[in-house]
DNA sequence: CCTGGAGTTGTCCTA
DNA sequence: TTAGGACAACTCCAG
């Protein structure tokens, strides 16, 4: 029997466009296709609960794509990978590079031990349109600014991303068994995830037909509508492309087609800038390591942050008593998603009107976003609290009735996640404690004990931000 | 090395 | 009701 080669599925969960499966079928091999859980070499980037539900799922699509010929392994992947070339005598391994800190450092130390025993690990780049280890600036410093990076290493002198590939027909599959997807115990012990499951399609043939569906109808309005949270104007694509089940060339050739097609280039390049933010990310987190919990701006290490679990409690569970950040964060409980205007807006409250540390935020939503992505997550963290790669002036704090007013004006987002306050009219949605109190009474709300109060004074806890702002300005 | 222009996403006050 | 300016200064980046 012909010895397989191993191709070690990661963040790609595809066929498609998949370089390091079309490299090994064309070896004229077997494949043996691989997927590991690697929950010891993750460190304190373990991944979270919702995102293990979706990779349940999508490992369940993609196992049955290959005809039920995924091998599952749990454990130390060096160990499982060495215990396979030496059961099936395969000399081969390929995979597709992914860029967090802790996965370079496995992946590096798997493919030198691997050389010494005389075993050929190739690795592609799958995942993203530029690499980050070949983007530099002119003095080979990375770039801090997102214009001048998307510019210039995204739009103007960068080699053109590959044009996406059809997956590769008649793959001849080599079987082996380790252990079954459900002995990964993956899938969440309380069913919180019931609402994910009718809300999402994980898995390669749902990221594709998600795609086509938003370029057809989402994509017209886009630098626009992508600001109102019950508009049908953003990608939702994050979580397919956190786990590699579309790549960002096949959203971004199909942003450009799409665009001409339907006569709306300014929607279609802002759609791509934003696929250019994930690139930045990924950039920023390759070259500085340490964002994922140090401020890139170490002037905020003298922030004076404030300790309190019961905001933080609140914040985590949609109980502020502000309609719009307690919608956005019942939003991410029950769907595992949330908006990304509202993410900026329930941000902001965290960091600047509670004044807790952007750890926090970081933490939740690392545990509960489905689209959860180191890269993104600190980098935007770092974003909205203003120690990022950002201008980010520091009165930059955005006011959730404003935002409410601005970007929810019918209430349409704030009436499906917070029902208990839906009888209120649009005038008083954002600000319930403004109603008068036959108003309440008429909507049959009782502030304070069917929908809270206002955990904190938007104006006083906007000034309070301001000194502290002011303070490590001052420190510096 | 120097220089000048620019930096995702806001709010509030005033006229 | 609406539009414009203030809110600071600093760092990044390209020429």
């Amino acid at each position: 029997m012909t010895a397989p080669v191993i191709v070690w599925f990661r963040q790609d969960l595809r066929l498609s466009d998949n370089p390091a499966l079309i490299a090994a079928n064309k070896t004229g091999r077997p494949i043996l296709p691989l997927y590991i859980l690697d929950d010891i070499n993750s460190g304190e980037w373990k991944m979270g609960s919702a995102s293990r539900w979706w990779l349940h799922e999508s490992l369940k699509s993609l196992n049955a794509s290959l005809k039920g010929n995924l091998c599952f392994g749990k454990g130390n992947p060096l160990d499982i990978i060495n215990a396979l070339l030496k059961q099936t005598g395969a000399q081969d391994v390929f995979w597709n590079r992914c860029y967090e800190p802790w996965r370079i450092a496995r992946d590096s130390a798997i493919k030198k031990s691997l050389k010494t025993s005389g075993i050929e690990a190739q690795s592609f780049n799958g995942s993203v349109l530029f690499e980050p280890q070949i983007t530099l600036k002119s003095d080979f410093t990375p770039y801090r600014v997102f214009t001048p990076y998307y510019k210039n290493a995204c739009l103007q002198n960068a080699p053109e991303p590959r044009h996406p590939q059809a997956a590769p027909q008649g793959l001849n599959l080599f079987h082996y068994e380790i252990q079954t997807l459900d002995q990964l115990e993956l899938m969440p012990k309380l069913s919180w995830h019931k609402t994910m499951q009718t809300t999402w399609t994980p898995g390669e043939e749902g990221a594709q037909e998600h795609l086509a569906k938003f370029l057809d109808t989402g994509l017209k309005n886009y630098k626009d509508g992508r600001n109102y949270p019950a508009k049908n104007n953003v990608s939702r694509l994050s979580p397919h492309l956190h786990f590699g089940e579309i790549s960002p060339h096949q959203a971004w050739y199909g942003a450009q087609q799409a665009m001409i097609a339907n006569n709306c280039e300014s929607d279609g390049a802002h759609f791509m800038s934003e696929l250019g933010w994930r690139e930045f990310s990924n950039n920023l987190l390759y070259h500085t390591p340490s964002i994922t919990r140090e401020n890139l701006q170490s002037k905020f290490d003298a922030f004076e942050w404030q300790d309190n679990p019961e905001a933080l409690k609140a914040w985590q569970t949609g109980q502020t008593g502000y309609p719009i950040i307690d919608a956005g964060m019942r939003e991410l409980w029950h769907t595992g998603y949330m908006h990304n205007r509202v993410r900026m807006i329930v941000g902001s409250f965290l960091v600047k009107n509670l004044l807790l540390h952007w750890h926090h935020g970081e933490d939740w939503f690392w545990d509960t976003l489905l689209d959860a992505d180191l890269a993104n997550n600190s980098t935007s963290w770092q974003w909205i609290a203003g120690c990022g790669a950002d201008a980010a002036p520091y009165f930059r704090i955005f006011n959730p009735v404003t935002q409410g007013q601005k970007f929810d004006p019918n209430g349409d987002y704030v009436r499906k996640y917070v029902p208990e306050i839906a009888a209120l009219p649009d005038k008083y949605l954002h600000s319930p404690w403004e109603a008068k109190d036959d108003l309440l009474a008429k909507s049959n709300i009782t502030l304070g004990k069917d929908y809270p109060l206002p955990i904190v004074d938007l104006k006083s806890s906007r000034e309070r931000a301001l000194q502290a702002f002011a303070k490590i300005k001052a420190a510096q």
